[in-house]
RNA sequence: GGAGAAAUGGUGGAAUGGUAGACACGGGGGACUUAAAAUCCCCUGGCCCUUAUCGGCUGUGUGGGUUCGAGUCCCACUUUCUCUACCA
């Protein structure tokens, strides 16, 4: 049989479309199991060799998982909203749906070439009004419940009504933005439009003033996890703080749970971590301090309690709520100015310049253990949205006190002995504490650990404050001022946002004539036309952000064409939760925190049965760009050889990858690249080959570096690709791209090839050799538990094994063949399923049942074995632990079967492994 | 500043605490061929000894430790990568 990849793949990607080979339907007498890829945000440049990484690795796991007689859910779509899309729209005029809608053909059509077996019945595209409905239905849901800290759970906000017409206030304790307080009879006596304010303090979905990430240049508020040192992550455009009124997620609400429920995922350790951080929980103490001549007690929170002796000022977040009540009037004027300088500083500014500023109030707060008093200050260095926005300063133990009290000459106290702090701050969490007795309290002697839970007993007893855990996860900021999102269901009557019907969703996108703002500052659903309710009442102009559509995209796919439930009760009753997701590690703090917390909610509401929606997780690496050099002589045509280049001033330039070839250029393909190489001279070494030097960067276009998988599929075909793809190095490590190693692969497949071309067919069910049977059942456990353990690079690595020893065998056993065809089927699908059907197979052998290794047939044999191994012997010898490397092995070399095999030969060495194994080389 | 991961030949990488370097690339040599490609066979961590064989020594970033035995476990350090950050 002659291999031509490409009549083979074509060929049977059209047999599994037309058998639909790969759709999955509800079974309950078969366990389920459900595979997932983070599906792909379809941008125009299609896709590069990085990409089909994890869905290749996820495509062996589905087909292992469905030849071991599991039910697999493997399916695939588009996260179809985003910024690119849109930015191209601005500029040309294209509506986003159209480069979208060309984006996914183009993904599609390349996904298709690499022979993935994904049930394409079950695609979704978020922008797409039938899926959208869903993410819509999710947010009036998340408007219609408030978090019950009793219950620990979403309850319906109708609840929360009845419950302040009982009792008001205080009878609830619930998760809300600012702590209210009122009656029943104050409740009661409340106009609509007063309660309706009300509630929107404790609404999962509600809308509040808050410090927000807007980025002027996108022209739209981000999210936290969208915003890094100060850009965006999109685009990289600075990012300032302001104050607006938009929609929140009350994600804070469910920080504890996301943190304990990480506990029974099977996740990395990395990113478990990760999350651990973003959550940010820590436990510390809520105190008042009061301020003097004044009944204004100012709030703060610290994780260390212990160091309350070395407080010398406090410090105001220019944000704070106390800055107005604490500014003395001879300070008016200072603390006006020093709010409008840190108002203009954008956060990159804030970050960059790293200087200390701030101004004092002209008040002072009391000490409530020393009645020392302290002067308060406003500085950018403190968070409003953190805490309380207050903090108490112990230059002597904290960096940033530290710096704050040298710029402005504010007092030190060390409380720790030994710490030096003329030069620096000495913020370590340990040591002997010092110069901390005060009249009701004396911590001196003890350990930092010691003097915080003691200040923590004693504050809480003398009524001073309250042990508090903090989280660092705030609520997601839910608005963006776009175009291409989706519609919130929300009209406003009288400035109150009200929830459209539910039988008004899909809220469809309306057309608009341009993508900008309007002139007013509007975002562009300002510009559509009509866009009321039939009332005439306005209708939101923000649309939702880009993980609105991904958050809960994993439970569509279980019933993607229901139209009156998300999912319904019976596929999430049998499809559960993912059982195995795969994707890139960079979604730790977005995604899979918002997913989370969305499913969690979905739960409390008895939507979903499990609490969890992704039980195991494994992150892909990356896969950077190997970026190919030339270098030219300077002010010369002529390029000279890596090798060579040291005898030469040169100048490197990066060449396109596609004119080079194991690192050899093509110097003919070079010249034709571009006019200006036209007349290139090459100095080449010994061999007559121009060799180009590399380095590893991110894979990209300016760099000349990016690999298409579908010139690889194009001219080695996908089974090569796929299984090169994994050769090339353990999956979550990321690595460059070399194409220096897939002649090896591909090698392999047509190695493969010619040992089934030799077989005998027509005595196909001959029984396997000894030897045959052993490499096939050692094959067959390697590879199984390799699957098991995602080490696809060494399975493949098995593979090779396993034909070249069968070649040596010079074997032409068929059912050696057949089974190996049975394992290789989810590595490289086609190539297997053509020999399949050669050796007479029914139906697809991607459904084959996966074999059983026969651990007798691996079993060394001590008499045989020497044979094929240079000579050395390996025997089991049984020896009690501790015994020494030289008791072993004169126990070894009395053992029976030892002395037969040494018997008349002369012992060369004696190799021990006490307890296991002891080889004996011999001549 | 914090957290996590990693460090093994010319290269990518293998090694349940038990013969380090599987497998592949690259390199060298040979067979076949008029020739080339393809294919097949042999060698390929370093150093030393030897005409060759046979052999010896050394070797997993650095320094310690645990162990009969450490690439693997523990401690410290160095370097690299990733994530994260005025979070009190």
């Amino acid at each position: 049989m002659e291999y031509n990849h490409k009549d083979i793949e074509s060929r049977w990607q059209r047999y599994w479309r037309d058998n639909e080979t790969y759709r999955s339907k509800i079974d309950p007498s078969k366990p389920k199991f459900y595979v997932l890829d983070m599906f792909p945000y379809p941008s125009g440049a299609g896709l590069h060799v990085g990409h089909p990484l994890g869905y290749i690795a996820s495509d062996i796991y589905s087909r292992f998982k469905r030849q071991q007689g599991f039910n697999v859910l493997h399916p695939m779509g588009y996260d179809a909203y985003g910024l690119p899309a849109e930015q191209y729209a601005i500029q040309t005029g294209q509506h986003p749906e159209k480069t979208t809608t060309e984006n996914i053909a183009r993904y599609r059509s390349q996904l298709d070439k690499i022979g993935f077996s994904f049930d394409w019945s079950r695609e979704i595209r978020t922008c797409d009004p039938e899926y959208y409905k869903w993410t819509q239905w999710a947010f009036m849901e998340m408007f219609n419940h408030y978090y019950d800290l009793e219950a620990d759970k979403a309850l319906p906000i109708s609840e929360l009504e009845e419950r302040f017409a009982a009792g008001g206030a205080d009878a609830v304790k619930a998760a809300c933005s600012r702590e209210l307080h009122f009656s029943a009879d104050e409740w009661k006596a409340m106009s609509e439009k007063e309660r309706r304010e009300v509630l929107m303090n404790y609404r999962i979905a509600y809308q509040g003033e808050t410090m927000v990430n807007w980025c002027p240049a996108l022209g739209t508020v981000l999210a936290n996890d969208e915003v890094s040192e100060g850009v965006s992550v999109r685009g990289g455009h600075p990012v300032e703080q302001r104050l607006m009124r938009q929609w929140c997620l009350r994600v804070s609400a469910y920080a504890p749970r996301l943190l304990s429920d990480l506990d029974e995922l099977e996740w990395s350790d990395s990113l478990k971590e990760t999350q651990r951080n973003w959550i940010g929980r820590s436990e510390g103490a809520e105190m008042r301090f009061p301020v003097k001549d004044s009944d204004i007690e100012l709030e703060i929170f610290t994780t260390r309690a212990d160091t309350i002796f070395g407080v010398t000022f406090m410090v105001l977040a220019p944000e704070s709520k106390y800055v107005d009540m604490l500014t003395t009037p001879e300070q008016a004027e200072a603390v006006k100015a020093y709010l409008a300088e840190v108002k203009h500083k954008t956060e990159r500014e804030r970050q960059i310049e790293k200087r200390v500023s701030g101004v004092f109030t002209g008040s002072y707060a009391v000490n409530p253990l020393t009645g020392k008093e302290i002067p308060v200050w406003v500085s950018d260095y403190v968070l409003a949205g953190y805490g309380t926005g207050a903090i108490m300063a112990v230059p002597a133990h904290d960096s940033r006190d530290y710096a704050f009290a040298r710029r402005f000459d504010l007092p030190v106290i060390p409380l720790i002995e030994g710490a030096d702090v003329s030069e620096e701050s000495f913020d370590a969490k340990e040591g002997i504490m010092i110069n901390s007795a005060g009249p009701e309290l004396n911590l001196n002697g003890l350990t930092v650990k010691e003097a915080i839970a003691t200040t923590k007993r004693f504050i809480e007893e003398k009524g001073l404050g309250k042990v508090k855990v903090n989280f660092r996860l705030r609520d997601a900021i839910f608005s963006r001022q776009r175009y291409w999102g989706e519609p919130f269901p929300v009209y406003y009557k009288e400035g109150i946002p009200y929830l459209m019907e539910e039988s008004a969703l899909p809220l469809e996108l309306p057309e608009v004539d341009s993508y900008l703002p309007t002139s007013d500052g509007q975002p562009p659903l300002g510009r559509a036309k009509g866009w009321t309710t039939p009332e005439g009442y306005p209708i939101e102009l923000c649309t939702m952000p880009g993980f609105a559509g991904s958050s809960a995209y994993y439970l569509r796919y279980m019933d993607p064409r229901n139209d009156h439930e998300l999912v319904g009760e019976e596929a999430d009753g049998y499809w559960q939760d993912v059982d195995l997701y795969v994707g890139g590690a960079e979604h730790a703090t977005g995604h899979l925190i918002y997913s989370r917390f969305w499913n969690k909610f979905l739960y409390d509401l008895g939507k979903v049965v499990k609490k969890e929606p992704f039980r195991k997780l494994v992150n892909q690496g990356m896969i950077q760009g190997r970026t190919s050099f030339v270098y030219r002589i300077k002010d010369t045509n002529t390029f000279v050889s890596h090798g060579l280049k040291g005898d030469y001033d040169t100048t490197p330039i990066r060449v396109d990858i596609s004119l080079v070839s194991n690192d050899i250029l093509d110097c003919e393909g070079f010249r034709n690249w571009r006019p200006d190489f036209a007349d290139a001279e090459f100095l080449t070494e010994a061999d007559g080959k121009y060799h180009c030097g590399w380095a590893v960067e991110k894979m990209s276009k300016s760099m000349f570096n990016v690999v298409n998988p579908d010139d690889i599929v194009e001219r080695y075909g996908a089974d090569t690709l796929r299984l090169y793809e994994m050769f090339l190095g353990p999956l979550e490590q990321s690595k460059p791209w070399d194409t220096n190693g897939i002649d090896g692969v591909n090698r392999f497949l047509r190695k493969f090839v010619g040992l089934f071309s030799r077989a005998d067919l027509a005595a196909k069910d001959a029984p396997m050799s000894r030897e045959e049977s052993k490499v096939v059942n050692k094959l067959i456990k390697k590879v199984t538990q390799d699957i098991e353990n995602f080490s696809f690079n060494t399975s493949v690595a098995a593979f090779m094994i396993a034909v070249n020893d069968l070649s040596a065998l010079k074997s032409t056993n068929a059912e050696a063949i057949r089974i190996i065809t049975v394992l290789l089927a989810p590595f490289a699908p086609h190539i297997a399923e053509e020999i399949w059907h050669e050796l007479g197979g029914e139906g697809s052998v991607t459904v084959a049942a996966w074999p059983e290794w026969d651990e007798e047939a691996i079993k060394d044999d001590s008499v045989k074995y020497p044979v094929s191994f240079n000579g050395k012997a390996r025997f089991v010898v049984e020896v009690p632990a501790g015994t020494s490397p030289k008791e072993v092995e004169a126990i070894a070399l009395a053992d029976p079967a030892a002395a037969k095999w040494i018997e008349g030969k002369e012992v060369k060495k004696v190799i021990v492994v006490p307890g296991k194994i002891v080889n004996i080389v011999v001549k």
